[in-house]
RNA sequence: GGCGCCGUAGCCAAGUGGUAAGGCAGAGGUUUGCAAAACCUCCAUUCACCGGUUCGACUCCGGUCGGCGCCUCCA
């Protein structure tokens, strides 16, 4: 068994492999840090994360960089807007996104670097550039040129010429007249920026969009990369353009595999700030627990896209997202088996021989098959599925009269939930904590006080003593009209909100 | 115009040259004072349409229709 990626340089599934055996080096381009982070950001470096967690499970030891792009047009002119340094402008978001991954449980990558803290490397690099006459100074800004880098559109597979004709229509002609060749890019822009100006060999000035990524990971993985990931809006110009300052700096390959991801869809239009049809993490989290984001953006190949669905209210007002709320119920059901699985009494759990069933036993090998696969996320939810309905067997044999499990079975099982955790970063929140946020966000949702419902329930369970069965139907039946169940245990009467 | 992607059950969604994973919804059942949860069973002779290649195609090739993306800031 091994990884297998579409990698977008050769448009085609291929091996993973790595320059030094089981080190792998992953570089993700981040997030321009002067908004919130969208879905689209959100499922993104979700994919990503469980990329880096599937290959840290199978055995690779991984340098996870992922950079924070703080020096840019919009980050300027957002900061001039509110009165604000885009300094503290973009610390405040990067704070913001840090605190959303966690909440999505991705990991923290091993190194963020800021654009604003490599401002050096990436002089040095553009220096090396123009002296390997693949870059050139032009009235006070830097451009690179494609016409030095005969590979230029290897990546995103398209010629030259079809760039030019495509690019020179909407150039300005003070940039035509500076450019050589339409597909030029800048790579220092001249002059001074409020708040974001360097010196250089060139002059003052700042760097231009694309060459930080090309400085940052060559400098904190090296010259040749083992896996750049991004999104699939990144191919053309961006990583195009990082190819050729990467590779016409070093004159190696920049990056052995590229790995893309899909668009989060809206109506069927990508999910994007510039259409300004998206949803913040943070909004939705408002609604959902962000481990049903995490599960919503799982449940499709990550190279497809991600549509989200919603309904309306009567004012026309968004009212739900029927497609995370799915994935939601499915977050409970995880974590309502995990708290059977850890409550099935030890009288119960017999060291006797009993064959393992493949549902348990097999969780290992099948997550490991299914993400070697191009990373299935889909199929690996399956065996999921497949796993957390043998462990809710268990649960009910042993709930039966004298019904007694295999502790094999039952190691099994939590192993598998330690698997879930560390794989695919489900199911790692303390059961109670996550169902309670849930059922209290949706009380707030519809309205209701848990204290009255716990009220009722008193009424009820009063009733139920005198056998008084129809007023405790009638009170069972009062709160389902509002929303709310009962469930009758053995250790007294519980509520959820479905 | 150039390059590329997609069309699988009521819905979401994998898969793929050898006879359709999983989830939701639905039907029946076990359980329950009644419920709920959980579990069990059932639920696509068929993969937009039309041709072709093949012993065999949903999977490969050609075409048609429909939807979308990139080519400009974007994850």
């Amino acid at each position: 068994m091994a990884l297998r990626l579409h990698n977008t340089l050769s448009g085609r599934k291929e091996p993973f492999t790595t320059l030094v055996p089981n080190v792998a080096n992953v570089y993700v381009c981040g997030p321009t840090v002067y908004d919130y982070a969208h879905l689209g950001h959100a499922r993104c470096y979700v994919v990503y994360d469980v990329l880096v967690r599937h290959l840290r499970e199978t055995g690779y030891e991984v340098k996870f960089v992922r950079n924070y792009t703080d020096v840019d047009d919009k980050i300027l002119k957002r900061a001039a807007e509110r009165g604000e340094s885009p300094r503290e402008l973009s610390q405040r978001f990067i704070d913001a996104f840090a605190e959303d991954m966690a909440r999505l449980h991705c990991l923290t990558p091993d190194v963020e670097p800021r654009v604003s803290e490599h401002i050096p490397e990436i002089i040095a690099l553009i220096e090396k550039l123009v002296e390997r006459g693949h870059a050139y100074v032009s009235d006070g800004d830097v451009y690179y040129s494609v016409e030095s880098f005969p590979d230029y559109g290897k990546l995103s597979h398209r010629s030259l010429d079809q760039l030019k004709a495509g690019a020179s229509e909407r150039l300005s002609d003070t940039e035509q007249a500076r450019k050589k060749h339409p597909a030029d890019f800048v790579l220092w822009k001249g002059g001074v920026h409020e708040g974001a100006t360097w010196e250089s060999p060139f002059g003052p000035g700042r760097p231009g969009w694309h060459i930080e990524c090309s400085a940052m990971s060559m400098k904190h993985l090296g010259e040749t990369l083992d896996l750049h990931g991004g999104g699939l809006d990144l191919v053309f110009p961006h990583h195009e353009n990082e190819v050729a300052q990467s590779e016409g700096a070093t004159g190696r390959c920049f990056s052995n595999c590229w790995v893309h991801n899909g668009f989060v869809e809206v109506d069927k239009e990508k999910m994007s700030k510039s259409l300004g049809n998206f949803f913040t993490a943070r909004e939705l989290f408002e609604r959902h627990e962000p481990e049903a984001l995490r599960y919503f953006v799982m449940t499709v190949h990550y190279r497809a896209p991600l549509s989200l669905d919603w309904t309306l209210d009567d004012e026309g007002k968004v009212s739900g997202f029927p497609s995370i709320e799915e994935a939601e119920r499915r977050v409970e059901y995880l974590y309502r088996t995990r708290l059977r699985l850890e409550s099935i009494p030890e009288a119960r759990i017999k060291e006797e021989e009993a064959p393992l069933p493949d549902e348990l036993g097999k969780l290992r090998e099948r997550l490991h098959t299914a993400l070697d696969d191009d990373l299935n996320m889909p199929v690996a939810l399956a065996h999921v599925a497949d796993f957390l309905r043998a462990t809710n067997e268990l649960a009910d044999r042993a709930a039966t009269k004298k019904g007694t499990v295999a502790r094999s079975a039952i190691e099994a099982a939590r192993e598998g939930f330690e698997l879930l955790g560390r794989w695919l970063g489900l199911g790692t929140e303390t059961p109670s904590d996550v169902l309670d946020r849930i059922r209290a966000r949706r009380a707030r949702a519809l309205g209701l006080s848990g204290e009255a419902i716990e009220q009722k329930i008193a009424e009820r369970a009063e009733a139920r003593a005198q056998r008084d069965f129809a007023r405790a139907d009638a009170i069972r039946d009062e709160l389902a009209a509002l929303g709310v169940e009962l469930h009758d245990g053995p250790n007294g009467t519980t509520w959820t909100i479905p």
